[in-house]
DNA sequence: ACTTGGGGTATGT
DNA sequence: ACATACCCCAAGT
C-alpha cells in the first residue's frame, strides 16, 4: 500500500556493516543517528537496520535457513561491541595481527579459490594505503619502502613486488594516487568542479556523489591504518565509487570541450 | 525510547 | 512450493 518496497543498496549495506563494527550489534538507533552513516541510512529506521542485519547474517551464514525452533541460543551473548559479523571479523579481531593464509580462509573460504581477483585487488589497495599513510613520506614513498613495509606486516606471494608495481601504476593512472606527496582527498574535489562547471546537468549529482564517496573512503583509510579489516572494506567501497567517477570523467573528456 | 522476536506479504527460483 | 528480502507489529526492557 504505502510502500513500494525499497531495496537496500550496497552503500546502505556497507554503512550498516561499518556501523555495527563501530557500535556493536543492537545499537541500531546509534548507528542510524551517527552522522557518519546517517547520509546513507537516513531513510531507514532502527528497526529496518535490525531486520536487514538479521537478513544479512542469515544469508551470509553457510546454511542456516531461518531456524526458529533450533538453537535457542546457547550463549547469552556478552554484549560487547565485537559481534558475529555476517562477513568479516577475523579470529583475533582487535590486533594488528592479520592475514596469514591459514587463518583468513575462515572468513571467505566458501568462494576463496576462484574469484579472488577482486578481493585480493582490494586487499592490496588497502595495504598500499596503509603503507603510505603510515610511512607518511612527504616526498612520496618509493616502491621498495612500500614493499618492505607490507612484507613486514603481511604474508605476501613471491611476485608481490611485481603485483604491487602494476597496482601502483594503475592507481596513479586513475589519479587515485600521485607520485610525490601522499594522496589527499582534496585532490579529487577540484577536479570534479571542472566537470560540474561544464556539465552542470543531470550527471552533476552522480559525479559529486561518487567523488564524495571516493574522498570519504580514502580519507577513512588513513584513519584506519591500524584497523586493517576496516581498511579492506573501505578499499572495496572506494573501488566501487571509483568506477562511477571514471564514468563521469569519460563523459567529461568527450563533451567537456564543447559544452 | 529502543531493542527484539514473530509474522506478513511480495518476489525470485 | 520454497527461500529470500523487506516491512510491520507487539511485547519486553
Amino acid at each position: 500500500m504505502g510502500n513500494p518496497k525499497q531495496k537496500w543498496t550496497s552503500e546502505e549495506e556497507e554503512a550498516l556493516r561499518a556501523g555495527v563494527a563501530k557500535h556493536g550489534t543492537g545499537k541500531w538507533k546509534n548507528i542510524q543517528k551517527d552522522p557518519e552513516f546517517n547520509h546513507f541510512l537516513y531513510s531507514r529506521s532502527n528497526i529496518d537496520l535490525k531486520d536487514k542485519w538479521r537478513n544479512m547474517s542469515v544469508s551470509a551464514n553457510g546454511q542456516g535457513p531461518r531456524e526458529k525452533s533450533r538453537t535457542p541460543k546457547p550463549k547469552v551473548n556478552t554484549d560487547s561491541p565485537a559481534t558475529p559479523l555476517p562477513i568479516a571479523q577475523a579470529p583475533g579481531s582487535s590486533a594488528l595481527v592479520v592475514v596469514d593464509p591459514a587463518s583468513t580462509d575462515v572468513l571467505m573460504d566458501d568462494s576463496s579459490q576462484c574469484v579472488l581477483d577482486g578481493k585480493t585487488t582490494s586487499k592490496y589497495n588497502a595495504m598500499i594505503y596503509e603503507a603510505l599513510s603510515t610511512l607518511k613520506d612527504p616526498n612520496g614513498s618509493d616502491i621498495s619502502a612500500i614493499v618492505s613495509f607490507i612484507e613486514k606486516r603481511h604474508e605476501v606471494p613471491q611476485n608481490f613486488r611485481r603485483l604491487l608495481g602494476s597496482r601502483l601504476r594503475r592507481l596513479v593512472a586513475q589519479e587515485k594516487l600521485e607520485k610525490g606527496p601522499i594522496p589527499k582527498p582534496k585532490e579529487i574535489r577540484p577536479r570534479l568542479s571542472q566537470v560540474n562547471s561544464y556539465l552542470g546537468g543531470t550527471l552533476e549529482e552522480a559525479a559529486v556523489a561518487a567523488a564524495y564517496k571516493v574522498a570519504e573512503a580514502e580519507n577513512k583509510s588513513f584513519v584506519a591504518a591500524e584497523a586493517v579489516k576496516e581498511a579492506e572494506r573501505v578499499a572495496k567501497m572506494a573501488e566501487e565509487a571509483d568506477a562511477f567517477l571514471q564514468l563521469a570523467k569519460e563523459i567529461y573528456d568527450k563533451f567537456g570541450g564543447f559544452i
